[in-house]
DNA sequence: ATGAAAGCGCTAACAT
DNA sequence: ATGTTAGCGCTTTCAT
């Protein structure tokens, strides 16, 4: 069926060894022999195949992705990264979307850890454990989850946090919501803590809402919680949410950021994709997924922890407001104006 | 290193033919012996490699998908209904990203071809000799594009353009951009030939812009344009260019819809994301993607052309109003309105 | 019902 | 520089 070594070893009249060297080892074979052996390789339309040679020399050349969900355009951006860097260095790469399912999660990783080399996990929802227990079977980096050892590309979304809760205080803000997402998402966890120091530091208050989940509708149902509780600002889990508060804020004829100014956390394009003024705390995403992707085939070639080759790698965020965010209205503190500006239609 | 079959044959002191019945063919195995194999090779944590086992059934198990970019909620849709669709069949997606480049198309397909069983093509650019060419490799189905005699799941453009455009000319709209995508795209084509269509039937006059990416800045770019070409309404390639073009309107002070109605083909979660009022031709692209997988193992069971099993797949599309889309005004189906609009400031 | 052995397409010693 | 051969982990005749 298809063309093996064989058959261009046969062509080329040499033994199959040679073809593989022609291939693989370049230089240990005669220029002349390798150009009829490349040529007629090419005429008969020969490509290796990846699985027998991976049998033998025990790496694929694959590399795994697992996102929590490919439509979310914050992992899509990452599989980017991870698709365009497998690339480059010549790898494919073996996309699981595990449906925000912990379970789900664990299973693929399974089922891919034989035919890849290793394994990018974004932003993890399983257990510590189930996560500990995969660490055996294949080499894992992960994307956003520090856990103990394990290689990771992490962001400072703690940071990120800081850098848009003062930017809100700066503002006049006093009264701010937090859109909580996933319950079992790390960066989640690292932004409440960013939030909650920041909030203690700058004396704000804030209200924490959630969780929600981190889709467009998610944020819908989180806008009317918020509305009610009477902020002048509202933190998303990321711009998905973001925008879907947007949403839900226009259809009750609050402004933004008359009334209220919205945040989310999220690669960049996302966030340009709506016409209200929507701050945003920018994420790196695909530089996350290409950094993931460095870091698996750093850690393949040095089985032994090497000193000075680090496995965790530490991206910056940064916040790109939007608008001329304007501080809300005078008396507007306890969130009356905001409240009244609904309870009015 | 990883636990084998053989390790598996050992410790249930058995052959290895008999754990290797035990998975694939388990009636043909002493439920006793079964239930021991089983138990071992769970406690040993044993996954067949599943590369091996293609190596010599033939059949991987893997399928792979190739998009034209990932990072496009158009695409990632498609490949949502893809990995969910292969999960349930218990099978792997390789994914490629293209980088809409139709040279990088051909390329990974060569790189997969050997170590999946079928590849779907999302919107292929490449040339249809490239494309037959790849046929012989391995089995292919396409999505959104007809090449004679492949299997292919398409969906209506042109009918979609045509309801776009007599919704638009019902609201009295005679003078409509029409900004096209690639040039490549098989669905912009028909896209093309249903706007012209429904243009000639229903006396409205259309003017062609483009081409222009299919991204947000392809829209901000095409926006200018067909404000200068003093339309009253704009159909954009897909919802990306759409929501681009809103933000380039608003941007530009012009009101959406009451200066220049905007309609974009999408699936329905993009379009959601924008608080204008964004009229939206509903591609059902995760379906599609399930659609895909069905086909394609559904020409491998059967290698021969089989009667009475559809190689085609044809799905419809559906157009979503979400607003109260207001008529041109008086005396700017010239244009001239929204033209002011822009100039004035 | 189970085992022994051949071989899938390839690479990596080990010859020569 | 090139050929020979022994597997990689698995399934599948063919025996038993």
């Amino acid at each position: 069926m298809a063309v093996t070594i064989h058959e261009v070893a046969k062509g080329a009249d040499v033994s199959v060894s040679t073809v593989s060297r022609a291939f693989t080892m370049p230089e240990m074979v005669n220029a002349a022999t390798r150009r009829k052996v490349l040529q007629v390789a090419e005429e008969l339309g020969y490509q290796p195949n990846r699985a027998a040679r991976g049998l033998v020399t025990g790496k694929t050349g694959n590399i795994g992705v697992v996102v929590p969900d490919v439509a979310n355009p914050f992992f899509s951006a990452m599989l980017k990264g991870c698709t365009a860097r497998a690339r480059e260095v010549r790898h494919v790469v073996f996309l699981a979307d595990a449906a925000e399912d912990p379970r789900v999660e664990a299973e693929v990783v399974g089922a891919m850890a034989k035919q890849v080399d290793g394994v990018v996990l974004c932003s993890p929802r399983m257990q510590s454990e189930h996560l500990e227990r995969l660490v055996g079977t294949t080499p894992i980096v992960l994307i956003n989850r520090d856990e103990a050892g394990l290689p990771a590309v992490l962001m400072d979304s703690a940071d990120g946090a800081r850098q848009a809760l003062e930017h809100l205080a700066a503002l006049g803000h006093r009264r701010v919501a937090h859109l909580t997402g996933p319950p079992a998402s790390w960066a989640g966890e690292q932004r409440r803590d960013g939030v909650r120091a920041a909030a203690a530091a700058g004396d704000v208050e804030t209200v924490e809402l959630g969780p929600f989940p981190p889709t467009f509708q998610g944020g819908v149902q989180a806008a009317d919680l918020a509305l009610a509780r009477g902020v002048t600002a509202v933190l998303a889990f990321n711009d998905l949410m973001a925008v879907g508060v947007l949403n839900r804020l226009a259809a009750r004829g609050v402004s933004v950021p008359g009334d209220i100014s919205v945040t989310g956390f999220d690669d960049i394009e996302m966030s340009a994709m709506t016409t209200e003024p929507l701050t945003t705390v920018r994420m790196p995403m695909e530089a996350a997924g290409r950094a993931a992707v460095d870091l698996l085939l750093d850690g393949l070639d040095a089985p032994e922890p090497r000193d000075g080759v680090p496995t965790h790698r530490w991206l910056g965020t940064q916040l790109i407001v939007r608008s001329t965010t304007a501080p809300p209205r005078e008396g507007t503190t306890d969130g009356d104006t905001a409240t009244r500006a609904l309870v009015g239609r």
